[in-house]
DNA sequence: GGTTAAGCGAGACGGTACGTCCGGTCTTCCT
DNA sequence: AGGAAGACCGGACGTACCGTCTCGCTTAACC
């Protein structure tokens, strides 16, 4: 019944992967993400490089994989009964996820590294980045449903005002992200839009 | 009358200095930011690497200076009449430097070194970022003395808002930061706080 | 009678075994010596890189065991009448050996790698160069009880003078080994020995 | 006067020079050319690899050049009298290169590259076994002209047997090269050709 | 006819060295 | 003293092979 035809020649070993992850998650807390080499890597994990570069691309893939592992904390979607409790609770678990120990340090060398290799970018946004903002479109989209979506911004805009905002923070300020941000952010983006519009989407809400 | 006391010794090569800060520019367009080295530019602008490395720390902070001339399009700080036209004209601004062409590479480029290269990230928050959040925080402070600033978010957090959307959509999304960004933006944050929070505020703040 | 005991298990595959030597000889003579791996044997002769490690110790070892079959041309060993046609008709042998088209590239091959596996060249040695010497030392061996071997050089040296001024051609000057030198070197070494002893053995013979 | 105008730049260190030919030489007496890296060089001497990669091409380059030292033993070309002494001389003097403690496994090692690599085989054969065969063709040229050059083999042939019996010695039988060889060799090929045409030189010579 | 034992293709593994590139320093001559 | 040139040491890069290993499979001999 199940197709898992083995292929040929020796498996892949899973305790090398793990021993990977682990070093290059030690390594960039400890030397900085300039200082990660492949080498060093390597050596930490008793592994050979090949073993690296055979099932990954660079340093930055190595790490956007193991941070997958520290960023499990899976975004809450269900629902809470209005946008902006919805809105609280998607930035409460980003909170969770981004005062991880490692996790900012890790978040600012993969998007650093985006920038410098356009490659490795367009994976950070296709594995990463798009998939927060999938998650993200679910509460846009069952507050217009509910009716409590302000009419603007746009939810893509709503998406870059977010995530722009905690990233700034983590890039250029390095202050914390705490419950004042969230606090913040939900209450002005729920807010009604000003004028007529948003009086409109509230009565229609009320029939 | 001048304190321009020369020092003695050869005076420091204005031509050679103009060179570099070209070269960079031409190069990091061509080849990238990872493709970008100190003996590239030396090359390119006909002078010697001690050259370089007598006067920058690094290929970024060539990059940050010779990005100082096309960013010289001022921050406006005159008084448009209202926080929302303050605003307003403080991202126009802003729309017109990212918006030219080889200013967003260089800005990907500088805020990807300032994750990797500890030191030359406080050089760029203290040289670039802000001096920036400083211009914009003549805007806020000007409309709480006029009275139409939202209570809430702070100034500061309104900066990271306004700052983080940008570079968002500059490093993460590679979205055009257009004049709708602008009109959303303005709007958001200008409109006053919603309702009975931003009463019950101001009512504990009078008792 | 016979003590072919078959070993229990999978015998072993005399058709890798061929597509293996002839993988070999195509590509030394293709990509040369040093272009030469057991990855590309191994893909050539389409067979896992572990069957070959099984039953050759190197790369020079497959050459070897290669090049057997084309230096399959017996040295002729039955008595030509004279020392000198002796020598004459061993040299023949040696220059159809040579000049067959593979052959010098596999020689020049096997005697580098003697020079840096030492390991190698006593395997060299005793499978192959020595073999020589042994049909060699016949000749010589047969002249003595002849009575028309120069008293000197001794039978050891003769050796050393015929296969080294064969091989110096094929490994220095890259000459052809041409029937010219198949004359030279019959009619020097034949040729007797001056001073008494070559006196008193042209008496002897005359006698 | 003199037109040696300096390069600009910094000038070719004399000391990393004899560093890297000193470490080459003592390392493949230690571990052997197949044990020789050009890291493992680099490392003894002191050195960046690529200072080793800038002047040589390859590590049997750095081998040969370290050599030229030791062989500076200078061929003998005045003139002894006869084409035995001649030969004699020119023997001695190769046996005292190839006796030294280095220089067998030297020689070992660059012929065994040539082999292997053609660039470097034209480059050993251009300076190095071009320049001994014109040394000793100084030989042969005076013994013809004085008159007691045997008329066979070919003063080209005569190298091959001299420099091919050498060679074999080193690399294939490991066997010293002694002062017999010496005397064998030299009566050997200085000993008249049989037959007329000998005599007819002889008398030539005579008159 | 099942069991045992070895050989087989495939391919991942830990390593080592390769030759290149670049960083940052230095040493020269020239201005 | 600054600058152009370019060699220097150091060290990471990504690649190529090495020789070993672990798979599933095949092929025989043996019970």
């Amino acid at each position: 019944m199940s197709d898992e035809r083995r292929s040929p020649g020796r498996p892949r070993s899973q305790s090398a992967r793990e021993a990977i992850l682990t070093a290059a998650l030690e390594l960039v807390g400890e030397v900085g993400y300039a200082g990660l080499t492949i080498d060093g890597i390597a050596n930490r994990a008793g592994v050979g490089k090949q073993t690296i570069y055979r099932w990954w691309a660079s340093k930055a893939d190595v790490l956007l994989e193991a941070g997958a592992a520290l960023a499990d904390v899976r975004v809450p979607v269900q629902d809470c009964g209005s946008y902006e409790a919805d809105l609280r609770a998607f930035l409460k678990a980003s909170y969770r996820i981004v005062n991880q120990p490692q996790m900012a340090d890790l978040l600012r060398a993969v998007m650093a590294e985006a920038q410098i290799n356009p490659a490795f970018g367009d994976r950070l946004r296709s594995e990463f980045l798009q998939r927060r903002r999938e998650a993200f479109a679910i509460i846009t989209a069952r507050a217009r449903d509910r009716g409590d979506l302000p009419e603007r911004p746009a939810p893509g805009t709503v998406a870059d005002i977010v995530f722009g905002t905690i990233w700034y923070r983590v890039m250029a300020t390095h202050q914390a992200f705490d419950k004042r941000l969230v606090d913040d952010l939900a209450a002005l983006l729920a807010r009604p839009s000003s004028g007529s519009s948003g009086r409109r989407r509230s009565a229609g809400a009320g029939t």
